[in-house]
DNA sequence: GTCTATGCAAAAGGTTTGCATGGAG
DNA sequence: CTCCATGCAAACCTTTTGCATAGAC
């Protein structure tokens, strides 16, 4: 997507904040994969496979900062002791499927139950800015 | 509660582990006390409050692992680095509205948001087992 | 007495930071 | 030329573990 680089680099430019190769080659590698969540760790491997001059595991951890900053990227933790990160250019907000055989995670919306949580916000007068749910399971292709 | 301290006694016997001191006072800390989430740290804090022969670190810790075993707690970890632990006495599950000005957790129970989640698992053909619906936003208090 | 639990300190594992240097603006 | 960004290594922080000793059964 270069829709993210470029909402990266006017964020960047806002911020008066360096475009820098490191940083390009990270939103790149982010975003021209087609998976929605990774590990800090995988995203280090992965965009210093075909590199000569390898970008160093704190810029990639400055960098998915500053993703997070502007709105590009999502951390979350599901219960285990490392942060995942979530693109959030694909917007609308949505909840999680999370298989616990293989790790799998499915995306899904429904608007009945974004309306039920409002309602509950409501009734306990709690003003909700954002939620987090997770339906842990069993795939259907785990489940064969 | 006494209840847990007993739960946890028949829990102990049961995997032939033994019933000491330190154990008991961890149990007493946690479930003498109003509060449902705690965090490990607090937790080693306040059972060491006025104790001579404070409980070393890891001794709390171990501890929290064997309550999570019995199923007296549930670890969990809210966004943060931290586990936060939650007692899981008053079973019955329930989800959370979580204020992110005070960090204060109420927790709630609607039979149609569970209703709903079981719709939408059964619509992508997912077996689910469990769930975690955290409400983020502002609580009364902290709204006026 | 035996064998598990404890405390201590060190290890782990992911993430962050200080500092000197490199490079964008 | 001026600062910000980078790399490296060390620091951090929570949690876990190895080992010798204390204590439950």
């Amino acid at each position: 997507m270069d829709e993210a680089r470029k909402v990266f680099i006017d964020y960047l430019h806002r911020q008066r904040m360096k475009v820098t190769e490191p940083r390009l080659a990270i939103v790149n590698a982010i975003f021209s994969r087609q998976k929605f969540h990774f590990l800090a760790d995988d995203l280090l491997r992965i965009v210093n496979a075909r590199r000569r001059e390898k970008i160093s595991r704190a810029t990639v951890y400055r960098t998915l900062a500053l993703l997070e900053e502007s709105g590009l990227l999502r951390r979350e933790r599901y219960g285990g002791e490392v942060s995942s990160y979530e693109k959030a250019l694909h917007e609308g907000h949505h909840d999680h499927l999370i298989c616990t055989e293989c790790g799998s995670v499915t995306e899904f919306y429904s608007d009945e139950l974004e309306k039920t949580q409002r309602r509950i916000a409501r009734r306990h007068r709690f003003k909700s800015t954002d939620h987090v749910l997770q339906i842990f399971g069993v795939c259907e292709k785990c489940a064969k």
